[in-house]
DNA sequence: CCGCAATGTAAAAGCCCTTCACATGGGAAT
DNA sequence: ATTCCCATGTGAAGGGCTTTTACATTGCGG
């Protein structure tokens, strides 16, 4: 842990990036003590400004908070793009990565991931918030339209049904067993594995043949 | 809302229940503000007495609420188990009714729902409360082993997974839809709907007969 | 009837949030 | 290059929450 001017090196009265380091210092905080543990003060002393400091860039700490969330939905947009990547070989394949993804992203950045979803954060505090939020599932949605067509047309289901489907349960694994966190609960598999099999599983009852190996592992 | 004394009457140096009070407190303010916004000095104030005296019966703030989230568990087993009346009459039918259940208990209840899945409480801060919640996944392991049965003896699912994967859509759609929040999504369809069409989906993928009229809405 | 233990209170230290008046200096306009 | 503006940071202060400690009250068992 080294103190005060970090990265940007020696600063004098004024900081220079601290709107970036406070978000950097909120990821850190929120990683490591839950986003409730965050403080204000804390990220100020972390970036090594004043407690007021915060102020010039954020109305109050939750407005930090969001920002971090917004920030967090554009990564996460961007994780599952590129993993879906229009459905690239086949559709199949790339749903099964989307899926992956979603966990990956999930373990991968707890923080972005608390902010996102379990900070409380009021989805209409910033309508940019909303709109960057939607954006993340508009990625799952066009995954599931390109799913459905591969059904034959008579009895089609809704393809917002679906992604609603698929991202219900994958937010679900991810919230209950998602994270290393002493919070949560023990699993007697991994959740990619609980995950692959429930989408297999979902997959069939849609009627789409097995068609992705489900035992690559 | 009245103030101080609430029903117990005309306390004098003592409350006389100061526990019940608190936990009452704790769980209408976790649902006016959610778990964040709640304080021990609000819950004292809210039942009348001064900061300190909720020290008496808790250890700090994070013991109350993960009384609460214990005592939510209880209800929750509670609903669950009567939902799923050991099967009664028939699989298929506890089962639609157990996943009901759960969501409503979400939606009735959110201020336990908050307390038990979203305050971030560590499951181990009391072993009493790990084993509380597990008390709750016991109903759900027991209705897929009965759902499980049906299916041929050959290439049969591990119940323990299919209870696993229940209880994640259904946890994710009640945390993604559940309440009328600000902070929730909205939805094209009640969640009820949504969480029987995926468990009917799920249920054909693993080979189960549709049952259950799927339209009896 | 007495005295203990349980329960509640008051006061105080420490921390956080937030605001306000003031300080500083980077950069645009001249 | 100089000047001045205003974005950015500081320090101090008010108010609230948390938690501890010493003290007050009282129900209840012996």
């Amino acid at each position: 842990m080294t103190w005060g001017r970090r990265g940007s090196g020696e600063r004098g009265y004024h900081h220079g990036n601290l709107k970036e380091a406070l978000v950097r210092a909120a990821l850190e905080l929120i990683a490591e003590k839950g986003p409730a543990g965050f403080t204000f003060a804390d990220a100020a002393r972390w970036a090594g400004v004043s407690p007021a400091a915060p102020y010039r860039h954020y109305r109050d700490r939750d407005a930090l908070i969001a920002d971090v969330a917004k920030r967090g939905f554009e990564a996460f947009t961007a994780a599952l793009a590129k993993a879906w990547d229009d459905g690239r070989p086949d559709v199949m394949a790339a749903f099964d990565r989307l899926g992956k993804s979603y966990l990956d992203f999930a373990k991968r950045e707890p923080a972005y991931y608390s902010a996102m979803f379990e900070a409380g954060v009021p989805l209409d505090a910033d309508p940019q918030l909303r709109e960057t939020s939607e954006r993340a599932f508009v990625v799952l949605r066009a995954a599931a339209e390109k799913l459905v067509a591969l059904l034959p047309a008579k009895g089609r289901p809704p393809a917002l049904m679906v992604a609603l489907h698929i991202w219900s349960m994958t937010h679900g694994i991810a919230s209950l067993f998602g994270r290393g966190d002493a919070a949560r609960r023990a699993l007697p598999m991994p959740p990619e594995e609980l995950l692959e099999a429930a989408v297999l599983i979902y997959l069939r009852g849609l009627g789409l043949n097995e068609g992705v190996a489900s035992g690559r592992s």
